[in-house]
DNA sequence: CATCCATATAGCAAGTTACCTATATTGCCT
DNA sequence: AGGCAATATAGGTAACTTGCTATATGGATG
């Protein structure tokens, strides 16, 4: 219970960030998104940090923090695949804690 | 649809700090939390800006703070009867909101 | 009208966040 | 082995957040 406070803000601090928020909506429908990568399927495997990076106009190094926070909040995956690390949303977690979020304002 | 991104990252930013989520949860049950006050209901009203200090353990110019930060983002409404500012939650904001949020979400 | 009480505003310090550049790490390929 | 490519880490800066104390504001009351 309290970890479950403790989870519930990472995952509330994680999408209080734009860019945060755009990465995730990105990440949970990658093919509408992000062209097909020559190792790693977008949706099996997920978008490498370099696609994202091209995308959203940051530095490398802040996207790959900012995935980390994603990362931390459980709100996507992570796996690397030769030298590339593909990024996943992990749709469940984040419509898990909504639920559970909304569960703490429902009398 | 700009004007709803900003409006739900000023949730997300509200309810992304353990205090204001607190604040948030006792005034949507204040019966729950505080005691009954002489001047303005509870439930009708809201509740005073100094119960709220009292029981949070922050200095008032902190909470009134706080407050405002929830206010901004409509989670709560404010009152005034003579000089006390009543504070109450909008449960159909907050409810709105997360459902809201998890349309960005779903497929 | 003087004062008190409740809240808001101002202003400041400390901690955190968000960004950057530079560099390290790691795996692949010639 | 050497070099290249992709990502992570280090380190620094500016802006924002969270807290405080001191003070202003404005209604109620003696």
């Amino acid at each position: 219970m309290d970890d479950q406070t403790v989870s519930t803000q990472s995952v509330l601090r994680a999408l209080a960030n734009e860019k945060r928020m755009q990465m995730l909506e990105w990440l949970l429908d990658p093919t509408a998104h992000f062209p097909a990568q020559r190792d790693g399927d977008l949706v099996d495997d997920g978008v490498c940090v370099g696609a994202i990076t091209d995308k959203i106009g940051l530095s490398q190094p802040t996207v790959t923090n900012h995935l980390r926070t994603l990362a931390d909040a459980k709100l996507v995956t992570s796996r690397q695949i030769k030298n590339w690390v593909f990024y996943k949303a992990d749709r469940t977690a984040v419509l898990d804690a909504l639920t559970n979020l909304r569960s703490r304002f429902e009398t």
